[in-house]
DNA sequence: AATAAGTTTCATTTTTTTTTGAAAGTTTAA
DNA sequence: TTAAACTTTCAAAAAAAAATGAAACTTATT
């Protein structure tokens, strides 16, 4: 295989794992791209290299921008402006946990907690729902927490013993 | 909030929590349905409660059961099929991770492995693509490990130990 | 063996999501 | 201030994903 080759392998496998965990297509081949890329990138090159148009493009670079995990860059004497992924890879874990917590799990656990409180009245039928959704919200939550838990590790000697223990 | 108001929103945004995360919305609707009733439902049942054809209740429970994440009930005498969830979150986390690290990550591991294996002629291009996609080789191994591995700490009293002190 | 009670399949339709592209907007510089 | 170079927006189109429903299939019963 040569790099050309590899290249749009690896593009393409990106953008339907992301599109497998909820991320749009082009968002996710727009990051893969910017990640093997070893300079900033135009968002030309990028609307030529995935075949897509320049408002796609444009929309696309936005949202990753928001995620936190794109920058723009401004080159000296350039008009044009280019993008760079964020390539460590931990920072990157970091970031999209982060934001889906924020965006998705936040507001599912506070649903939970509502749903959960709801005065049962004795019946087998609420009695096991409020169990449920109780335990759903704990496990959830701690979950969440965990993600958290786990990006501050890297800065924490126990952790990353206990990581290698479990290797 | 009353009981069925409160099972409803559950259900719809259970829903919505799984179409963000690549999982189709009904089956998600299903799973939440069957995850708080505490007694095996009928697929007439779910087709009612949430206004689905036929079709659609049999393919999502289908679905549902080659995750093992639900599965089907005789009721002696009856003819009609019940089913139940999983209800242990611990056992439903450990079947979605493997079934998910199965189906989705470890093909991309492969394309992964493939492409950082190319000989890289010396140009700057193609080593930074090596070297970049070598490290999310062992980025992503490392964090399907850790699933398998936190899976198994349940077992662990050190684990357990180390996730009291996280909290 | 015929029928009834139920389930599955899959071509077609519907819905949802994504993409396009042209118009509007911005920024820089002559 | 005008124009050129570039970016953003968003209504409309296209594509992808999900849902429908009727026919085919299965299984149990008479």
């Amino acid at each position: 295989m040569e790099f050309k080759e590899a290249k749009n392998k690896f593009v393409q496998t990106w953008g339907a794992l992301g599109s497998q965990w909820g991320i749009n297509k082009t968002m996710a081949q727009i990051h893969a791209l910017l990640m093997v890329s070893n300079e900033a990138v135009s968002m030309e090159d990028i609307m030529e290299e995935l075949q897509i148009s320049r408002g796609n493009a444009s929309m696309n670079l936005r949202a990753l921008m928001d995620w936190g995990i794109v920058y723009k860059e401004y080159k000296t004497g350039e008009r044009r402006e280019y993008f760079t992924a964020e390539k460590d890879l931990d920072e990157l874990a970091v970031k999209i946990s982060k934001e889906r917590s924020k965006r998705e799990i936040k507001p599912a656990l506070k649903v939970l907690k509502e749903v959960s409180s709801i005065e049962s009245d004795g019946t087998a039928q609420e009695r096991h729902f409020v169990e449920q959704t109780t335990k759903l919200y704990d496990f959830v939550l701690q979950a969440d927490n965990m993600l958290d838990k786990v990006t501050e590790m890297k800065d924490n000697w126990l952790g990353r013993l206990v990581i290698k223990i479990m290797k």
